[in-house]
Order: C-alpha cells, then sequence, then structure tokens
DNA sequence: AAGCTGTCCTGAAAGC
DNA sequence: TGCTTTCAGGACAGCT
C-alpha cells in the first residue's frame, strides 16, 4: 500500500523516464476512481512538456505548463510504463503517452484518484493539501512539530500519525514500525509523549521513511515502481504484519491490535509503555 | 472541535 | 471442492 516512500519512488521513475518529454496522448479507460476523473480537462493537457514532478505527503505531482496533475495511488495503485500502443491489462484505468511509452495506473482496488490543477490555482489551498502537516523529509520536521501538535490529544499515537495533522506520509505500515523504533505503544495517548518520546519518534520516522526509499519501498501486494521493480522495505519489517512471530530484537511474540479500525503491531516488550 | 464511524473497491484468505 | 463471507486499507463525508 503506497506511503510516502512508494509515492517518492515512483515519481523518480517518473522524473527520470519523462522529464522533459511532451505529452502526446490521454487516454481514460474507467474514470470511476475514488474520485471521477477530469478526463477533459487532462485530454487537454496533450502538447504540453512534463516540466516536473514533486510530491506533497501521499500526493504525486506532475507538472505541465498550464496545470498540474495530482495522483494519488490509494492502496492498491501503481503507475507503470508500458509502450503506448500495448494493449491494456485488468485494472488499468488511465494512460498518458509521451510518443512511444506511456505511464498508466493500474488499481485494483480504485482507491486511487487523479485530479488536475490549473496553474493559477494555489496547491496549497485545495482541498486535497490544505490541512496536511509537515513533510517528514524536510528541515520543517522537528520533534517539537510533534510535541507541539500533540499537545492535548486524547487520541492514541497511532491514530495521531496517520491522521497527517502534525507529519503526513506516514500510512499504516512505516506507522506501527516508527513507534517500534521509538519504543512507544501505538495505544497510547499522544497528549501525554514526552518531549524526549518525541525525539525518539521524530528521529524513527526519518530513519523508517529514509530508509524505506531506499529500498525501493515496500511491495506487500500491489505495489511496484515505475518499471515494476518490486520493493524490498518489507522484509526489514521488524513488527508490521508479523503477529505471532517472534520478534527481531527480543523474540517477544508480535501482537496485533486495532486502533481507528486499522491493524497495529507491537512488541510489548521493546515498547514498554 | 476533536475524534469517531461508514463508505468506496477488489482480491485473498478464511469459513462453511 | 466450491460457494459465501470477511478483511484489508487512505481519504473524506457525516456524525456526535
Amino acid at each position: 500500500m503506497p506511503e510516502l516512500p512508494e509515492v517518492e519512488v515512483t515519481r523518480l521513475g517518473v522524473q527520470s523516464k519523462f522529464a522533459g518529454q511532451r505529452l502526446s496522448a490521454v487516454q481514460v479507460r474507467q474514470p470511476r476512481l475514488r474520485k471521477p476523473v477530469p478526463t477533459d480537462a487532462l485530454t487537454r493537457l496533450a502538447g504540453e512538456v512534463l516540466r516536473g514532478t514533486s510530491r506533497r505527503s501521499k500526493y504525486l505531482l506532475l507538472q505541465f505548463d498550464s496545470a498540474q496533475v495530482m495522483v494519488h495511488l490509494g492502496m492498491s495503485g501503481a503507475l507503470r510504463v508500458v509502450p503506448s500502443d500495448s494493449a491494456w491489462q485488468l485494472h488499468e484505468h488511465v494512460q498518458l503517452s509521451f510518443g512511444d511509452l506511456a505511464l498508466r495506473l493500474h488499481d485494483p482496488r480504485r482507491f486511487g484518484s487523479i485530479d488536475c490543477i490549473a496553474a493559477h490555482e494555489d496547491l496549497n489551498a485545495h482541498a486535497s493539501i490544505r490541512g496536511l502537516g509537515v513533510e517528514p523529509l524536510t528541515p520543517q520536521f522537528t520533534p517539537a512539530t510533534l510535541y507541539r501538535a500533540s499537545r492535548g490529544r486524547q487520541q492514541n499515537c497511532k491514530s495521531f500519525l496517520l491522521a497527517g495533522q502534525a507529519v503526513v506520509g506516514v500510512g499504516n505500515i512505516y506507522a506501527s514500525e516508527s513507534l517500534f523504533r521509538a519504543a512507544i505503544r501505538p495505544g497510547r495517548a499522544a497528549g501525554r509523549l514526552s518531549l524526549q518520546d518525541c525525539e525518539r519518534l521524530h528521529q524513527a520516522i526519518v530513519e523508517v521513511l529514509s530508509e524505506a526509499v531506499a529500498a525501493g519501498g515496500s511491495s506487500l501486494r500491489d505495489f511496484s515502481g515505475v518499471g515494476g521493480e518490486l520493493g524490498h522495505f518489507q522484509t526489514r519489517a521488524f513488527v508490521y504484519d508479523r503477529e505471532g512471530q517472534p520478534c527481531r530484537r527480543c523474540a517477544t511474540p508480535i501482537r496485533r491490535q486495532v486502533h481507528g479500525q486499522r491493524s497495529s503491531f507491537v512488541c510489548f516488550t521493546c515498547q514498554p509503555r
């Protein structure tokens, strides 16, 4: 399931394959994703050059002169590079062609989305971007970010991280992994974190996300890079999806808990409170 | 206002 | 064996 590292790995692939190239055609085979695909607005971009790529939280941004295309991979989405004239495979919904090669969105569960934001619109005012917390892999993210944002919160730490109001891009896998490395139980109230806890958690989040980007992301079910290459961070996970298996640090069986209707994985020995 | 719950969707796994 | 049910998850609307 794509979280920040998977989106970043995808972005790097798109950037290296297609930056500077001209968008020659747009095809929408299945417009019913999480939100309706803006087929007309996308089609009008044909003929423009892909100037560059960026990312905000888990949104991948493709910059053209008159607009930027905002892609979210949902939980099963991936962008693939394919020959422009190749036959459509099951669950491939949208194609952006750049001459002979094209980028195709493959998303079995269709939780992904594609939006088109005109150049004159302020990205930060967009409904999906407004209200998001700081980017974790920037200097703006500090222990104080977490400490301040968590004051007065009754919510558990796991849901607090997933909510994205303090820091963005940390999804279910990396939240469990970060809390393990910071020795904090996911069920603890966020408001009860000490500054020292926030220092460890900050460091853990930065490390986990950076390592995951370097590992090509986590390929648990559907994710792959644009060339189909699989990430391998999941083989290094200490707790995620390891219920009943021995903790890699102390051999205590990993337990599964549910917070906010999402699975959390925890070692009760390494995460004492 | 913060923080729950339900919804979207499909494939895999579990249950019968 | 084969059908049915359950579960997983990110974002967000709609509640309380």
